[in-house]
RNA sequence: GGACCCGUAGCUCAGCUGGAUAGAGCGCUGCCCUCCGAAGGCAGAGGUCGAAGGUUCGAAUCCUUUCGGGUCCGCCA
């Protein structure tokens, strides 16, 4: 993208200059902090800068008096029509019509790459999410994660950022224990085994979980490939050594394909997926350990019992501990449990030494809200591991209920009973579960209606927006899809009705939008710049209405009607690469 | 007892990292379809930003305290 696409920048340059003309002595990063943004009311003019009360206290100067200097040199540019001081010291700036036209062709030679931002030096970010336990299909509660993080990751690339994004694969510890067990009782069922579920739930460290239906193919499919061989004559279960390495492995294997083919049907994707057997395998834990106690963070202690609430059967016992409180954390934090063995969180820590040797200066991980107790330490644990050269940013997801018919869907995963992500899909469609689950900040709890999600009125943000493409498109057609490149060329005087250049002006805040919703790690902004795109361009549809001078296409105004279609036409291109950043499709037609 | 998140219009939510008179949709009120783009459109009312202090030229935004709601809190992952 060339730097003259972006309006902001290119204003917030001039800007920048003339303040460095008339504060010669400053230094240059006086500047940092000097914005330059569409003003909140429109009647203030096409932009609006602080500048003046950002290095008003720098400079020694009250800010309305250098604000008034700094009118004064940018009245000076071609393309500002007028610079005046106003309030505190901000100065407004009306544009050049002309120079506002000028982002329709603009947007029209970039096509899909604008709003791109420029190539980022340091290494490419690692963006993990999902990351759902390989122990049963995914669920509506892994949904939100899901698309937050990989709209994320859409977002970071469209910023200018090389990203990796990761999967981890808890494929080690209890939990794939107690699944093996599961799927091995599913197993002797399919051998047709006399004993009952509670009778073979007696000989299960931790009894039977995982009792869904979902594991009962699997034990079918154990039985066709390894015949009776996994269990002792009369389908009774063999000691644990004959079988569980074998089942776990296969039914890990069978539930990470099931949970691919739902991100699949989410158009969720991931780069690559990190086994956390194979972490461990490869000797990262005791790599970060060593990494620590060089840096003397290591130590066996006993922790304090967790005020208010103390367990039954709480005693004090020696572990191995991590000095998390060195690096911000509360408590420090143990790596190994009291009989020696790793603790989930040593797995994690040695999982992100692994991530920070790859040379990725930045990681990010998008988790549910219930860890969010686990954020300081995990940070903690990066910042030792790096000497805080790696930073760790976490995004929490807070927690979706699902609401049909005005009553709340629960789901338990446990139970075998619940509302599983491909359930969703198929009620709602994909498009639509993504993009309700951006119209929240993702630390703010949300309520997933199935109902309205469907609903083609102007209160489902869904439908507007597509709604908004599918006009756009519809014009287009019926003007026989001119080529955008020809659209290019045209010239713009025409376009000189306010709700035509509210919307070029919607359109110019694009590549400033993706780069605040990047920096903030924040994809639910780019639904909302949608929303305000799609209204500026209803609006400019509905004047058609009233107005016929104000349509589209007009056949007495064919030169006025090319200055409309290119701005349709950079209308429907900045819709979809918003949608693509969203990971959604741009409808054609709405149905 | 402690940590983290949320609290903004009657309802559901934005608020661009501290800026101007706090915004949108729904709902409400009032206008606008014999026809041409009404699955709608236009306009209006509606707020001590949970509360109280503080920081400064300036606070919904930052700090402290407090009140509600939600997630969590040795050797579960």
């Amino acid at each position: 993208m060339t730097p003259t696409t972006d309006l902001f920048a290119t204003m917030r340059a001039h800007v920048v200059e003339a303040l460095r003309q008339i504060l010669p002595e400053l230094p240059p990063d006086s500047f940092a902090r000097v914005l330059v943004e569409p003003p909140k009311d429109a009647s203030h003019g096409d932009m609006a800068t602080n500048g003046a009360m950002m290095v008003a206290k720098l400079a020694k100067m009250p800010p309305p008096k250098l604000a008034a200097a700094l009118c004064e040199k940018l009245r000076e540019l071609p393309v500002v029509v007028e610079a005046t001081p106003a309030g505190p010291g901000f100065v407004n700036l009306r544009l050049d019509e002309a120079f506002v036209r000028a982002v329709v062709p603009a947007v029209l030679a970039a096509g899909p790459a604008y709003g791109d931002g420029p190539a980022r030096e340091g290494g490419p970010v690692n963006v993990e999410y999902v990351s759902a336990n390989p122990t049963g299909p995914m669920h509506v509660g892994h949904c939100r994660g899901a698309v937050v993080g990989d709209a994320l990751a859409l977002l970071l690339r469209k910023a200018g950022y090389d990203v990796t994004r990761e999967y981890y694969v808890n494929d080690a510890g209890a939990q794939v224990l107690a699944l093996a067990y599961a799927t091995y009782w599913r197993y002797l069922q399919a051998l047709g085994t006399p004993m009952t579920e509670e009778e073979f739930a007696q000989s299960v460290p931790g009894g039977l979980q995982y009792k869904g239906e979902y594991l009962v193919p699997v034990g079918i499919a154990l039985r066709q490939i390894f015949k009776e061989t996994l269990a002792e004559p009369g389908a009774m279960p063999a000691a644990a050594i004959h079988w569980l390495d074998t089942v776990r492995d296969f039914t890990v294997e069978a539930m990470m394909s099931a949970i691919r083919e739902d991100l699949a049907a989410l158009g969720v994707e991931h780069d690559v997926f990190i086994s956390e057997r194979a972490i461990v395998a490869e000797g990262w834990l005791e790599k970060a350990e060593a990494t620590l106690s060089a840096k003397d963070l290591i130590y066996t202690g006993v922790l304090e019992p967790p005020k208010g609430k103390t367990p039954e059967d709480w005693e004090p016992r020696p572990q191995v501990l991590f000095r998390a409180t060195q690096y911000g954390d509360d408590v420090d934090r143990p790596l190994r449990k009291s009989d020696g063995s790793g603790t989930y969180f040593a797995n994690d820590v040695a999982n992100h030494l692994a991530k920070i040797d790859r040379g990725f200066p930045q990681l990010v991980q998008v988790w549910g809200a219930d860890h969010g107790g686990y954020v300081k330490r995990m940070q903690a644990a990066v910042a030792a591991l790096s000497d805080r050269k790696v930073s760790l940013d976490v995004v929490l997801t807070q927690i979706v209920h699902v609401v049909k018919d005005g009553e709340p869907v629960r789901m338990s995963k446990r139970a075998g009973t619940y509302v599983t992500l491909r359930d969703l899909i198929d009620e709602v469609g994909k498009d639509a579960v993504r993009f309700t689950m951006l119209t929240r900040k993702s630390d703010a709890q949300m309520e997933f209606d199935l109902n309205k999600v469907i609903e083609q009125t102007r209160e489902n943000p869904v439908f507007y927006v597509q709604y908004a493409h599918a006009r756009c498109r519809s014009v287009l057609r019926s003007a026989g899809d001119p080529a955008p490149t020809d659209l290019a060329q045209v010239p713009l005087d025409s376009l000189t009705d306010p709700a035509e250049l509210a919307l070029i002006r919607r359109m110019a805040g694009w590549p400033r939008t993706v780069e605040a919703a990047a920096a903030a790690r924040e994809p639910h902004r780019i639904a909302f710049f949608l929303q305000d795109l799609a209204s500026d361009f209803h609006v400019l549809w509905n004047r058609g209405r009233d107005d016929a001078t104000l349509r589209f296409i007009r056949a007495e105004e064919p030169e006025a009607t090319q200055a409309r279609l290119a701005l349709v036409a950079a209308t429907s291109v900045v819709l979809r690469s918003g949608l693509a950043v969203m990971g959604v499709e741009p409808v054609e037609e709405m149905r």
